[in-house]
RNA sequence: GGCGGCGUAGCCAAGUGGUAAGGCAGAGGUCUGCAAAACCUUUAUUCAUCGGUUCGAUUCCGAUCGCCGCCUCCA
């Protein structure tokens, strides 16, 4: 198996599944208030090579995703636009959709939405109320951490030393708590013409973190294997949860918790009163590739935070493209039969290297470092004509398997070519057969124009566009 | 006030108690009709600074400087 770095021990350990061959893995997603920007889906990429890696190891996944469409600033939003949350939030999802087509992540195999589970949350907030572990306070439920002893574990917070300096920025006088740290499981509707749901809690809607709770154990089990997420979620989301989760059924809710570190926009934090605000969209609109996007995120490991640059992206969008015409080169190589054993040595090595790198706590740039060595080697080797077709065969087949969790290699296959170009092509190589160099090297120019790069090799010409 | 991370070549960046992966950019070369692509060579005697431990430190410890973040909605 494999090792990755559990929030919840504080140490690198060795992943071992409840059930043999499965795991049971869930990602807190995001909030679709917006559209997703490109933190959002640092996050969202790193779970899914977590996910494929999983797979890769041989283990069956389920992985579950949850959908948050009913918090404060979503109910904000919708009214101010005149609309009902599920036709306000309805966009944003479609978009994380296809946001996550676009950088290759896999769907996830449930994405339940909060405003669907709200049954599964109210009775869950009945068994803490029936364990002692809430309490109503007008209208509203909260959880008593005061009776949860292990309430801290996760994120090891130090209470004592924080409220001090932080006390003042809390707003305390808010709600009526017993405590300043208790959180809301429910919230009571303030007004008649907000958005809420009519339960045996009364009128009102859910806290933000019960849905998470909730729609896990639905879903995975009350005791399940990784539970993942950003690195801010650790305080308070997910010490919440575990609260919630564990004080409900006395037994352990996730296992290994996992969580991405935040990226960085040349140098600072992102948010928009910087105005190095991106999201995924911002970029696609500048021309990079989603490809490019989730290269430039994996090339550093998960736990250390990324400095987003658009100049790394561009050195990402050249990466990428290397990669991919070398694939596509070695796909169409004229190769002698046979099997060159210096060659199948260098791939074996390298699907070695590779799943060690990974198994390292997710060591993407070990990883990708790999990749990049195969493909020199390979390379030099298709140029010296020392590639022969079991090597070829089994070289695409590492790429393939390297490209299970990566997800970057390959291209969807490139259009036809149109007659009228394909002539252009023909009657370049007829002009060059004849050593006409200026008639060739116009056409190629005009071809240029179309967005179609040629390449002269041994094997003839290849194409390919801009 | 409490807690944590980072500082490695022009840029991004991995990494380890035993002598610096990988990518981008640059230079020279091979190949080519010329290109392009690819390949080869080359670019850190050195890992913020100063001490300490050690046979040996970029890697461990301490101090200093600089940058970033969390403790509040947040991926």
């Amino acid at each position: 198996m494999f090792n990755f770095y559990n929030t919840l021990s504080g140490r690198v350990e060795e992943f071992r599944p409840m059930r043999e061959g499965e795991a049971r893995f869930y990602y807190c997603g995001p909030t679709v208030w917006d559209f997703g920007h490109i933190g959002n889906f640092r996050s969202a990429i790193c779970a899914d090579v977590l996910r494929r890696y999983l797979k890769f190891k041989g283990l069956r996944v389920t992985h579950v995703m949850n959908i948050t469409d009913v918090e404060d600033r979503i109910i904000a939003l919708s009214q101010k636009a005149g609309e009902t949350i599920d036709e306000y939030t309805a966009r944003y999802i479609e978009a994380l959709w296809q946001d996550f087509d676009s950088l290759g992540c896999e769907r996830p195999d449930v994405a339940p939405q909060a405003t669907r589970h709200i049954e599964e949350m109210v009775a869950l907030i009945e068994r803490l109320e029936e364990r002692d572990h809430a309490y109503r306070s007008e209208g509203s439920i909260y959880y008593r951490i005061s009776s949860f002893p292990e309430y801290g574990k996760l994120s090891k917070i130090n209470f004592a030393g924080n409220i001090a300096g932080a006390s003042e920025r809390v707003d305390t006088d808010r709600y009526e708590k017993e405590d300043a740290r208790d959180f809301a499981l429910w919230k009571a509707a303030s007004s008649p013409d907000e958005p809420a749901w009519e339960t045996n809690l009364g009128r009102g809607r859910p806290g933000w973190h019960i849905e998470c709770s909730a729609m896990s154990m639905k879903y995975l089990g009350e005791t399940f294997d990784i539970h993942a997420g950003g690195i801010d979620l650790v305080f308070p989301h997910h010490e919440n949860e575990i609260a919630q989760s564990e004080g409900a059924t006395g037994k352990p809710f996730a296992r290994y918790w996992i969580h991405f570190e935040h990226l960085k926009v040349d140098g600072e934090s992102m948010s928009k009163s910087k105005g190095n605000y991106y999201t995924f969209r911002d970029l696609t609109a500048q021309g990079f590739s989603g490809a490019a996007v989730r290269y430039f995120l994996l090339s550093v490991p998960y736990r250390k935070q990324i400095n987003f640059t658009l100049e790394g992206l561009r050195a990402a969008e050249k990466t990428v493209g290397s990669l991919r015409d070398f694939c596509a080169r070695l796909e169409d190589a004229k190769v002698e039969p046979g099997l060159n054993i210096e060659l199948q040595r260098i791939t074996q090595d390298a699907l070695k290297s590779f799943e060690e790198g990974m198994d390292d706590d997710l060591n993407t740039s070990i990883a990708l470092a790999v990749i990049h060595n195969l493909s020199r080697d390979v390379n030099t080797a298709l140029a010296r004509r020392k590639l022969l077709a079991d090597n070829q065969r089994e070289i695409l087949e590492a790429l393939a398997r390297f490209d299970s969790v990566f997800n970057v290699l390959s291209s969807s296959p490139a259009a036809m070519l149109d007659d009228e170009v394909q002539k252009l092509i023909d009657d370049r190589q007829e002009a060059r057969r004849r050593r006409e160099f200026d008639r060739a090297d116009e056409i190629r120019d005009e071809l240029l124009v179309r967005g179609i790069i040629l390449e002269d090799t041994k094997d003839g010409v290849r194409w390919k566009r801009k």
